[in-house]
RNA sequence: GGCCCGGUAGCUCAGUUGGUUAGAGCGCCAGCCUGUCACGCUGGAGGUCGUGGGUUCGAGCCCCAUCCGGGUCGCCA
């Protein structure tokens, strides 16, 4: 049977407040039973909450009845104990834990709520599977470095508050309930009751809204935005998630972007009290994908894409010649000391290689005594070999990776293995903090198989001012204000100026092949807005997420998110989503289908 | 949608070529113990081997299907 608090159940200090200054001062503390150690005539009690642990210590000579039922209390039960705090014994210090020089002699205790043997121990670097800690989320939640983390992740909130806030920026909540956006990534759709047969859809972004409240003379938004997207999960990717969102008017990129990076580096300041000392090298596109075969490049160490296609054009080796002669390149990465990586391990860079759409992976191994194993160098002549080589500058100990196929594949394949070679070396300091800028991305990508071009950040991003003229001669070759900010080979964020002329915008429309009815159907409210005077505008959102487990140096999403979905973006504690009830679809006039049918 | 990995006690795992009654550590329960803090000691309980089918004299192990979890490619303007 709980027991109840009272008024005079007031509690004094979090458990691992206490200390020596609090020496014989009777206190009262709340909180949940870690361990009980019955020692006979001795009992203690780890009493934790979200600070720590404190030690509550019984005998059987001071209290006989305190002392019985601190005999039954088990793990997780939860209490409010009071008694006064003394010093330990000589001896009895516990030099790991804070408090480890007190304890608290017990001498009133109510157990508020007894416990069931909990499905796993609520400790610390638990090595649980995480099926059954989704499951028992809260009682996942209630393990210290997940404590540790979600209290993380409200501090770095609040820096992002405090920042814009001190910059100008004004907190606009924008709605939920959407109207469905034509492209991109998947919605979620909400059915609606008063309008039966039409549908909501849950917001990617809050792009369209943000951009109207610039029109509307806000001059500077911002918002922590959760957003939804109707796609497949990755560790690094939930279906609901949140953006530091923003967005400022009568700037241009640069200003955009110094805004933010001083964003990055008072939260450096504020939540690890350390500066960071380098202005974030701003990357053209062509070159991230040149260097470092990805568009988030990883510059924490080098293994850069170098292009041999000049050195092998006009070899007999057909792989290498034949796919030049059909536009695309031979390039390689040299993986500096990874000779000592063996037969096996090429095998399995191979296997990398592979998932990225490379038909096979060209290796040479110079190992330090001088041999040389390679899968190529039998169908180079000793010049072309000797070519190849110097360009990726090989010296003994090296390990050479090459890849001849279209430029895509090249990049994709060259840029996944530098990042795995990186990997396997052990070169990835989790808080060695590069940041950069991307900058300069193609305004638009093709579709083979749509046979047209999409926008490859969003149809309102501007072209920039110098490729302006090609937007209908070549579309390919136009370039964006967008840019991103990447964070040691993620994308921690993305924004662009957009177009604020109505031309340009209804020229963006028609390049993507949205007639002009089309385009006032989608997007008419944005259309019509514009023609009242639109500031210059831009924006960035930051994936607030991503930067909590960058910051934290984690690798999972999911432990920065209190109630994270699991890979098929279902929940595993409350079971959803689920079968709706029948009732509740009647009144949407929905009615659910056979798959087939 | 494709590919890869995993599922054995409450938890983490072991389980030989297919062969007797499926084991260990932790946890749990009971007893003992006055300074523990990974307490210690003694004893005990606890298993549809994810599920369904098949092969076999015999299946945790082999085969097929399926469910669940993870990674990844596609996808994510």
């Amino acid at each position: 049977m709980a027991e109840f608090l009272t008024a005079n159940d007031k509690r004094d200090a979090y458990c691992a407040e206490l200390s020596v200054a609090d020496l014989g001062k009777r206190v009262c503390v709340m909180g949940w039973v870690q361990k009980q150690r019955d020692l006979g005539a001795l009992i203690f009690i780890d009493l934790r909450d979200r600070t720590g642990i404190v030690q509550l210590a019984f005998d059987d000579k001071t209290d006989r009845k305190i002392f019985d039922e601190a005999f039954g209390i088990r793990a997780e039960y939860t209490l409010c104990a009071k008694g006064v705090v003394r010093r330990r014994g000589e001896g009895a210090v516990n030099k790991n834990i804070p408090t480890g020089e007190i304890e608290i002699a017990v001498d009133e205790l109510k157990v508020l709520s007894a416990s069931a043997t909990p499905p796993f121990e609520i400790v610390e670097n638990s090595n649980v599977n995480a099926e059954l800690r989704l499951k028992y989320r809260y009682l996942d939640l209630r393990r210290p470095d997940m404590q540790r983390n979600i209290i993380a992740r409200s501090r770095i909130g609040k820096i992002a508050r405090d920042y814009y806030a001190a910059n100008g920026f004004i907190d606009i909540e924008t709605p939920n309930l959407c109207k469905p956006t034509p492209e991109g990534a998947r919605d979620y759709l909400v059915p609606s009751r008063v309008h039966q047969g039409k549908f909501y859809a849950l917001p990617q972004s809050p792009q369209l809204y943000k951009q109207l409240l610039m029109v509307s003379g806000y001059d500077r938004y911002f918002q922590i935005a959760r957003c939804f997207r109707d796609e497949d999960l990755r560790a690094d990717r939930q279906p609901e998630f949140t953006q530091i969102d923003t967005e400022m008017s009568f700037v241009t990129a640069d200003d955009v972007m110094k805004m933010h990076e001083g964003f990055i580096k008072y939260l450096f300041r504020e939540y690890f009290g350390r500066e960071l000392e380098y202005d974030f090298i701003r990357m053209p596109y062509a070159e991230a994908m040149n260097r470092f075969g990805s568009d988030k490049p990883d510059i924490r160490f080098g293994f850069e894409l170098t292009d041999i296609s000049e050195d092998v054009k006009n070899t007999e080796f057909k792989v290498f010649a034949g796919t030049i002669a059909n536009g695309g390149s031979v390039r390689g990465i040299n993986v500096k000391g990874g000779a000592r990586f063996s037969r096996k391990e090429i095998d399995s860079l191979t296997e990398v290689a592979k998932t990225y759409k490379a038909k096979g992976l060209a290796g040479l191994k110079w190992s330090d005594n001088g041999d040389i194993s390679s899968s190529y160098a039998k169908f180079l002549t000793e010049e072309e070999n000797e070519a190849v080589k110097k360009t990726l500058g090989a010296e003994a100990g090296d390990l050479l990776l090459i890849v001849a196929d279209k430029n895509k594949v090249v990049f994709d394949a060259l840029g996944a293995l530098r990042c795995e070679c990186a990997k396997r070396m052990g070169f990835l300091d989790p808080m060695d903090f590069k940041f950069l800028w991307v900058t300069e991305f193609p305004l638009l990508e093709y579709s083979e198989e749509d046979e047209r071009f999409y926008a490859m950040h969003h149809p309102f991003t501007a072209p920039m001012d110098e490729d302006l003229q090609y937007l209908d001669s070549d579309p390919a070759r136009v370039r964006a204000k967008a840019y991103d900010i990447v964070l040691n080979g993620t994308e921690l964020g993305g924004g662009s100026v957009r177009i604020h002329d109505c031309e340009i915008q209804s020229k963006m429309f028609s390049v993507l092949g949205m007639s002009e009815e089309e385009a006032n159907d989608k997007f008419g409210y944005l259309i019509e807005a514009f023609k009242y005077g639109v500031p210059p505008h831009g924006g960035l959102a930051f994936g607030f997420d991503r930067l909590v487990t960058l910051l934290l140096g984690l690798e999972d999403i999911r432990d920065v998110i209190a109630f994270p979905k699991v890979q098929n973006a279902s929940e595993l504690m409350t079971k959803c989503p689920s079968e709706p009830d029948p009732k509740g679809l009647a009144e949407l006039g929905i009615a659910i289908v056979a798959e087939g049918e």
